[in-house]
DNA sequence: CATGGGATATCATAATATGAACCGTAATTC
DNA sequence: GAATTACGGTTCATATTATGATATCCCATG
């Protein structure tokens, strides 16, 4: 089943949460009507909209540029989410035991739209290794805890892109070979990327689930390939299942 | 002349942007009544909106608890803000070159309402002083950095509250007072809070123009009182002056 | 000086957003 | 145990809003 699909008369509001939306690492500003034909919007009504996002701190407008970005109001919103994320208070002392036992880097993600958004991080006690990651953003094909999701949660079959992007040349991209690989991580109980996402760069990951059995979010130990060899890889998922066991209320 | 009024044809985008606005760190996490008195709005209509923002991820339903909180979407956004913050960029170097030159925490910060709000942050040396704030608003009236902005721009003068909370036995909390310390700061060029947001924490801020004189936002180096004698507040204060007038263009 | 593009304003009208009324369920009160 | 209350959610007539075509102003360019 597909994420909620939204109600009718919220028509508006959508329309400016993804102007919001069109801002990305990739395009940080933006012009009215270069926002408006992104959008797909009369110029008019992107204009409208934008006006409202800037009045409540959600987009700014650059005077001198004419070009928008997102605002102040907007990151506010942002931390405070972060901050009372009740899933990343009760997983910060379990990743920082992880990270602690392992030498490794601990992270806590959830699903956003294609890709795995690192809400928590823990390094490690190596110089080489994950770092100031929070607030990224990872394909799921590509990612331990992306490849978990897509293993133990159905719904999430449907965030994936209807091409699989080749990151490295060990990224999976063809369907069947990651539904093959979903088989084996229902059975095992945690999932691996080697070389997928980053060349030198691997993980293991698994899902973190609620009291109803619903799926929260996802964790993983991570480091450079060189240190995690197979047989490594499957004591590391092992703690990584078992702190996650903990984490579910009875 | 206060921040822009928001346009006509925008009632419903507006009224989702509060919805999301209600959600604090005393409040973070309501059910479906309690948000639309909250927020004078009909429980259908708020219902109806919070499923529009449930569905692009901006909040999320326990099902377990039925109450809402702020989502991973908004996380993903606020963060993304934060990223691509040209201010922010710019200003790092900055920030960690003041704190390298006295041993304290330098901060940048941007006003959101009636609150400044921390941006960016570089901790001092010393074990003893502030850390880990980003994300985090503190009130106008009690910080170097709210009193510097409410010096040199008249537009956040809009932004104080009626009362002056007193957060210590020293905050300014009558307006008068205030007005006359805002003259002294014009003239010296850079604002001192002492003990009147914390007992103890003192600070000195100054704000950051853009190429058009406009303020951008404001820096504060900031510490125990302890160590943060009038003497060494003026000398903190110069450095302050100069790092941002280093800051703006030509 | 003419032209084109971007930002912004206007307003008739199509389309949307609204909220009263209703329903089902669960908790609370008597 | 029955009655009452409160909450989450749905429906739909209609009041209200949001829309976008059109116009205007400003600025850059040739």
């Amino acid at each position: 089943m597909p994420p909620a699909s939204p109600p009718q008369g919220a028509q508006a509001a959508l329309r400016a949460i993804r102007l919001l939306k069109l801002f990305t690492a990739s395009a940080p500003e933006m012009n009215l009507v270069e926002i408006s034909r992104r959008a797909s919007l009369n110029k008019t009504t992107a204009h409208r909209l934008l006006q409202a996002l800037s009045s409540e701190g959600m987009v700014e407008r650059d005077e001198a540029t004419s070009r928008y970005r997102l605002g102040a109001g907007l990151m506010a919103l942002g931390v405070q989410a972060l901050s009372s994320s009740d899933l990343r208070l009760r997983v910060r002392p379990v990743l920082k035991r992880l990270a602690q036992d392992t030498g490794e880097t601990a992270t806590l993600e959830v699903p956003i739209d294609q890709d795995m958004l690192i809400l928590d991080e823990v390094a490690g006690s190596h110089f080489v290794g994950a770092a100031g990651n929070v607030g990224t953003r990872w394909p799921l094909h590509a990612t331990s805890t992306g490849k978990a999701l897509l293993a133990f949660d159905e719904q999430a079959l449907f965030r994936l892109s209807d091409e699989l992007p080749a990151l490295t040349a060990s990224t999976i991209v063809r369907r069947s070979d990651l539904e093959k690989q979903l088989g084996v991580i229902r059975r095992r109980g945690f999932a691996e990327s080697v070389d997928e996402l980053e060349e030198g760069f691997s993980a293991v990951g698994t899902i973190i689930r609620g009291g109803l059995g619903e799926v929260l979010g996802t964790l993983s130990i991570c480091g450079p390939t060189q240190r995690m060899s197979g047989s490594r890889r499957s004591r590391l998922g092992e703690m990584l299942r078992s702190a996650a066991s903990q984490l579910q209320p009875a």
